[in-house]
DNA sequence: TGTACATCAGTGAACGCGCGTTCACTGATGTAC
DNA sequence: TGTACATCAGTGAACGCGCGTTCACTGATGTAC
């Protein structure tokens, strides 16, 4: 049994690492194997030791996002303290920050590859839904309304990160990306109760 | 001058409705130069007798979006009077209906194409930055508050929008999708001020 | 009206490239003795 | 400790396919006379 026990599974995370940056960056078709490869210090031929096809490689990319609690490292620069009794806000915050802005690589795919996963297997569109489950429920549990008010306003607060995000990205004058963030975690806010002001 | 004058912009326009359909359905490289063609009823050599390149061809779909007022066409099954004074929750309803939702084809490429438009060039972010504008003066007009905080609102009720839209495409639950659309809209509709009930 | 002609829209074969995938082979590693 | 061996990670040439792009050619159309 010659290499250790953990190298497989070592080298596969890696692939799978760099693979989220490249995907994350310029999307499915635009990536090519042998980058990925180059990534995990390898070429490409080895690539069919670990997955079946790049489609199978993708899908474990969008299906771990989140959902694996070793991929926090997704969310290392957005320091949210899940413990802490206001998550809420917190995670508007980290979401709409100039930093989830400008790392791109280590992006929510779902402002990064909305449109791939709409176009995606059953697989893939299922591991989202689990994750923006788990993002209302967070955010949920930090809302004063605990009735069904508070549920349609979680989802309204998710949509709002979500969607502050995806039009933030695709503006070419910074400042309106910047003001369109800021507009949407002042109301996301708001519509928390975690903010007195408008 | 064999051929009518306006043969040429015809059929040009033609090729690009195709386009917009298929890139909006599969996006940019999965869809095959042959096949837009066909849409025109015409085989792939003749391309180059209306653009200059693939590239060429989707700078301007994506740029003719809404500013092209021939272009009312995208937003057909989407009834929004425009001379109305309330039109504010009439896009808002149109945006989040459950018909946008469906129509892929024909959706709002902020929608179905976010990935690809947020690593586009200049000229598609700038004709997008035109177009969120143009929705945004639109929602600012029906809302009673004239100040900064209407500015602020009408931002963060296209981005409730958008966000809602590209959440509920991506899940796999058919039942979750109609109640993100639900809650945005409903959410979307109270910050306007057009809705008493949250 | 009819015929010759010029123009240019449209055709489809061919080219070239990139890339996903395969495969025979190499060589590094840990094990057995 | 040292040597032979089995395993399997990794290599890189080769294949095949799809597709963007080019190009020489066809043929439909409107014009001139």
């Amino acid at each position: 049994m010659p290499y250790s026990a953990g190298h497989h599974a070592q080298v596969r995370k890696k692939i799978i690492q760099r693979a989220r940056q490249l995907f994350n960056r310029r999307g499915f078709e635009n990536v090519s194997l042998a980058e990925i490869m180059a990534g995990a210090s390898l070429t490409h031929g080895g690539f069919y030791k670990y997955f079946k096809s790049k489609s199978d490689l993708y899908a474990e990319v969008l299906g771990c996002f989140l959902t694996d609690p070793e991929w926090k490292s997704c969310w290392e620069g957005v320091h949210v303290d899940l413990s802490s009794t206001d998550v809420g806000p917190q995670v508007v915050r980290a979401y709409l920050s100039r930093q989830h802005f400008e790392d791109v690589e280590n992006s929510c795919p779902m402002v990064a590859l909305p449109g791939d996963i709409a176009r995606c297997g059953k697989t893939a569109k299922r591991a989202f839904e689990n994750v923006l489950r788990a993002m209302v429920d967070v955010l949920e549990r930090s809302l004063s309304a605990k009735d069904r008010r508070g549920h349609t306003r979680a989802r309204a607060i998710a949509a709002l990160c979500v969607g502050g995000m995806v039009l933030a990205r695709s503006m070419e004058d910074r400042t309106l990306a910047d003001e369109l963030r800021d507009a949407c975690m002042g109301v996301a806010l708001k519509l928390g109760g975690w903010k007195s002001s408008a």
